[in-house]
DNA sequence: GTCCTTGTTCAAAATTCATTGAACAATTGA
DNA sequence: TCAATTGTTCAATGAATTTTGAACAAGGAC
């Protein structure tokens, strides 16, 4: 884990929930939840939501707050949500999150085109 | 109910994150979740977290998001958690928040001068 | 009616946040 | 080694949010 993440009892929910009321990564937090159920995404998965430049900007205010963990793989980086950190923490609150995220038209819009990327 | 607020099935989830992820409307909802137990608070009684005109915006943003609910009182606004409602459509996500909103450093400093307020 | 209290409106200023593009690093694979 | 892929950094722009003050309503007490 080479880059900075908050401890599990650090996190803190007035971030968590700064980091969640914005459009883009709430869709973030869409895709990941319904890709993650194994390994996470790639940020060049979520492509199609902003620009690569955008994608780090955003994905680093996730990891900040301390919502989903960035893990280097090569030149890659797999994003996974922290789902067990936040449910000891926060109880149900990761899952009403999620319920209202997946349903984000920006997510529908890039798992589409995920799809494709992984049929081509 | 003179003032716009949203219908119970139309509070989204992204809106309600979006006003909370603030630490003056935090601290504002952490008032109210002490305080409202019987009916709420008075926008004056907030007056140690911000400006009168501030409180005025913050308010209204909440109310908005469909956080809050505002009644008029003569020349008061009286101002409740939306409770029933939140609990029906996100359930357990205000305790979740509560639970931290209650622990921020404003909260405290209100409470007291409103404790002073109410011995004056 | 005249104050006083409470809160709103409006426009402006200040601040913060989000987005972009160019240049750069690091890894992979040929 | 060379090129391609993946993502970062940095500075700058643009956009949205927050904050402020002055002037204004609306109601209650006298």
């Amino acid at each position: 884990m080479s880059l900075p993440h908050p401890d599990a009892d650090q996190i803190a929910l007035p971030n968590v929930l700064a980091a969640l009321g914005d459009e883009t990564r709430l869709a973030i937090i869409g895709c990941l939840a319904r890709c993650d159920a194994m390994n996470g995404l790639v940020c060049g998965q979520l492509g199609g939501l902003t620009s690569k430049t955008n994608l780090t900007y955003h994905v680093a205010k996730l990891r900040e707050a301390g919502v989903v963990n960035v893990r280097p793989e090569g030149t890659k980086r797999r994003v996974t949500l922290r789902r067990d950190d936040l449910d000891a923490r926060f109880p149900g609150f990761l899952d009403t999150v999620i319920a209202s995220a997946i349903d984000l038209p920006l997510v529908d819009i890039t798992l589409r085109q995920l799809h494709e990327a992984v049929q081509a």
